[in-house]
Order: structure tokens, then sequence, then C-alpha cells
RNA sequence: GGUCCGGUGGCAGAGUGGUGAUGCAGCGGACUGCAAAUCCGCGAAUGUGGGUUCGAUUCCCGCCCGGACCUCCA
């Protein structure tokens, strides 16, 4: 059988995939943190870890995939404030928005979706570990990580302690011992949400709820984790700082997939500069198959360069797909996916050289091969595509009533050669934003 | 400033030490009342200067350009 290899973010470079129980793969995501609508970059994160979860679940019997739910955070409690509600009741929306955003995407749901507000018992044990192991400390009300304390710390991300010194920021925390040490556990003032601690009400730092809530769902050590690039420092290197100091013998994940960031106008799409795409609004613009399919015709490692153009094109190649498939329209689904689709995606996710070989396929299935079309049903089942039938697609949504008289006028007017109005009805239906395709012997139509 | 990544045809985007995938766009043709779609064909690229090699787009070094992380971010 040929193997996955993924690229290892731990030891950059590729490596076979070999799980630690081939009977049950377990995978991470970091997911969303809930305060607002998701991006275009949520949005290709988990689009490539679905295709991820999709190849793994053809490789071996069983996956558990997990991704969290971060709906502790200073931003939600910032909304809270300012609306004057609780934090579940700023965190309801987004929460619902982010699950509706990526099933229009046609990313499979996670076998657990674990949230921060569900695992206060498990952040504070760890953190309790943490200070019994000497990694941890109390000062004025908070838990800091001692990063002195672990001298594994910063080789995940490729960073030195003096770096980390030279790099932290100018305003240090005087109760830190050092400048790197971040925040295990912060107090809250009384208009804040808080929860009873050892070391007083509370609530925890950013990174320990990922450690918490990964140990608790997949165990100590696991295969995969993933998430953006820009999680990896300080993120990454702190969870594993926490997890391995807290359980000596720990490795923590195995593999680490990181995406790379997504740009809009050559420049990333971040929070600060302003410039993100809310998906929502992406979503308006396209089907969601054509976004998804935007998100992986390049490789999950290079930077992605949205543009409207990108995204028609996208919305024009899945069209020949569907072309393909509509010309056998009733045929079967392939068992089994092709190796030519197989092969690249088991290169490190190579999607772009996926659909190299899915353009064949469609050569192949407009020629007549109907055996091509199922091996095409068949690769789409790995790639999450091809979710609506040919007519669906095509024609999903439109009146079909005022459309089935528009056509029948037009076909009597060519009959008798008037092709002025032939036209003049063409352009009509073309104003309901659809396309006129003529046949020998009839019409059809599809959406732009 | 430190660390890291990348620069492939008009655009998007793979792979590869030995004649440079794939898609979109363009051009010519078939088909069509005209289109659309489909089919056939065509043109078009490896930032730059060195090095290693029989041979480099691929490996190494310099330079130029772009991007990311070092701060909340997927």
């Amino acid at each position: 059988m040929t193997q996955l290899t993924l690229y290892n973010t731990r030891t950059r470079r590729k490596e076979v995939f070999t799980p630690l129980d081939p009977a049950n793969i377990r995978a991470y995501l970091c997911g969303p943190t809930v305060y607002d609508r998701a991006h275009l970059g949520n949005a290709r994160n988990v689009v490539i870890f679905d295709i991820l979860i999709r190849l793994l679940r053809r490789l071996y019997p069983r996956v558990t995939y997990v991704r969290n739910i971060t709906d502790i955070d200073d931003k939600i409690n910032t909304r809270a404030k300012e609306r004057g509600v609780s934090i579940e009741q700023v965190t309801e929306g987004p929460i619902r928005w982010y699950h509706e955003d990526m099933a229009a995407l046609h990313a499979l749901p996670p076998d657990l979706e674990p949230r921060a507000t569900d695992h206060l018992p498990e952040i504070i044990a760890i953190i309790e570990k943490l200070i019994a192991n000497g990694h941890a400390y109390v000062a004025e009300g908070h838990v800091l990580f001692a990063v002195a304390s672990n001298p594994d710390y910063g080789k995940f991300s490729g960073r030195s302690p003096d770096e980390l010194i030279a790099g932290a920021r100018v305003d240090v925390a005087p109760y830190k011992r050092d400048a790197g040490d971040f925040v295990l556990w912060k107090p809250s003032s009384p208009d804040l949400p808080g929860w009873e601690s050892p070391w007083g009400r509370g609530r925890p730092g950013w990174h320990i709820e990922c450690s918490a809530m990964s140990r608790k769902h997949l165990g100590q050590d696991f295969d995969i984790h993933g998430g953006g690039d820009d999680l990896i420092f300080p993120h990454h290197e702190n969870e594993i700082a926490q997890s391995c100091c807290a359980f000596p013998g720990s490795h923590f994940a195995n593999i680490w997939v990181h995406n790379r960031m997504l740009l809009v106008n050559g420049e990333k799409m971040s929070k600060s500069l302003g410039n993100f795409l809310v998906l929502h609004d992406v979503l308006e613009k396209a089907p969601g198959e054509a976004v998804r399919f935007l998100l992986m015709r390049s490789h999950y490692r290079s930077t992605l360069d949205f543009s409207d153009a990108g995204l028609k094109e996208a919305k024009a190649e899945l069209d020949r797909f569907y072309r393909a498939l509509e010309k056998h329209k009733d045929g079967a689904t392939s068992p089994e996916i092709p190796q030519s689709v197989m092969t690249p995606l088991l290169d490190d996710l190579n999607t772009p050289g996926a659909i190299a070989a899915l353009h064949a396929l469609a050569d192949a299935a407009l020629a007549g091969e109907a055996r091509a079309a199922a091996d095409l049903r068949a690769a789409g089942q790995v790639l999450g595509l091809f979710n609506a039938t040919p007519d669906e697609w095509f024609r999903g949504g439109i009146d079909q009533y005022k459309l089935d008289m528009l056509l029948s006028d037009r076909a009597a007017a060519k009959q008798r050669k008037d092709y002025t109005e032939a036209d003049r009805i063409r352009a009509e239906i073309e104003a309901m934003g659809l396309i006129v395709e003529d046949f020998p012997g009839g019409s059809s139509v599809r959406l732009k």
C-alpha cells in the first residue's frame, strides 16, 4: 500500500505517517475563538484538515477528529461587557454561524467539539501539576509558566531563549521571572467572568485549554495536531511546553500540520490589518463548493492570495467537472479512489496535483467513458466535492415555471426562424442569471 | 533587527538533476442561425549573478524582490 507522507513542523521535513494506534487515528485541530463570524482563513484551515481527515478515513478503520471551541477569551469578555450580557450569550451566535459556514463548505463536523468552559477542572488540574513539577509559579494572583524550567522551550518554533527575551514586548509584567513566561491562570475582577481555583477566582490563559482538551479526548500522546502557521508561536510552542512538562514522558502530538496564511491583495489577512474577509460574505458570491475548491487549488503550505477572479475560475473549473458528471447522470461511484488522485494526496496533501488528475478524468468522462465519471465521483468523496447533483449545480433554485414558458416561446421562435425574437428571449433568460445552451433537438439552461 | 519561507508562461498553480503538469485567459479550426458547451490545434515561463555537474528550473553561495513569525490572529 502506498503510504501517507506529511510535512511535520516539528522536524521540518516530510515524514511517513505512522499511527500510534492504527485502530484509531487521533487528530486535533485548533478551532475558533468564538466572538465573531469566521473569516476565510478559518475556512482554509478547516477545509484542508477536512481533506486530511477524509483521506485518513480511507486508510484506517477509525479516526477521532477533535476540534475545540475556545469560548473563554478576553475579546469575548469585552463584547459581553459592551453589550451587558453573559459570555454564553456572546458566543452562542458565533458558534452557530461557524457551524453553518463550515457546513456550507461541506466540511464534515468533528467527532468531538469540546469547549473550554466545560473543561475548567481539567485545566486547573494541569496547572496544579505544573506548579508541583516546578514548571509554574504563582505571582500576584497569576500562575505563570516558567520558561527557564524547560530546556526544550523554543525548540519547536525554532527560537533560542535569547531571541525570546530580545523579541519579548517591552512592557513585561513585573511579576514575571522571565520575559517569555506566559500566563496559565489570571485573576478576574468581580465584573469579569471567572471560576474558582486554588489561586482565587480567575480564568485560564490562552494556551492551556488546548492542552487540557486534547489530553482529555485524545490521550496524552496523539497522532496529528493542526492549525494555521501563525499558531506555531506562541500557541503551539506553549501547548507543547505545558503538556510535556505536566506529564513527563509525553511527546504530545506526533505530527504537526500547519497551513500557510491566506493573503488578500498580497498581504496577510489579519484582525489587526482589518482586511479579513468574512466567510459568510464570500459565500454570498459563490457556492460553498466553489469556495472550498478555491481553497484547495493551491497547496496548503503555500500562501494563497484570494481574489474574486480566482473564485470565478474555481467555479468555472467545477462547472466542467459537473458537465462531465452530467454526461453520465445515473452512473455509479467507484468503490476506490482512483490512483491518479490518491497518489498526489498521499504526498503531503498535494491537492493541486489531485485536481490535475480530476481534469484528466473529466476529459475521459466527456469523451464517453462511464468508468471515468465513476472515478470522478469517488475522488469527489475524498476531496469533499460534487456534493450536488449536476442538475442541482446547474439549475438549483430557479423559477422553473417561468423558465419553461420562456424556453417554449423561444423554441417556437426558432422553429419559424425568427432569430430576433429567439435572441430577445435568450436575453430575458440570461437576465435570470442563466446561460442558454442549444443542442440538436432542444435547449438547456445553467446557472452563470 | 533576529528567525523562517518563497520567487515557474498574461493569470492561477504542481512536479522534476536530463526534451517544464494542470486549469483559466488568448489565437486558429470543427460544430452552431448566432451563441454556449464540446472537440482538434497553436503560441507562451523557471527573478538575477556565480559554483558543483556531461547536464540545473531542481543542489550550493551571493544579490534583488515578495511574504510570514518574533504581539491578538487560522
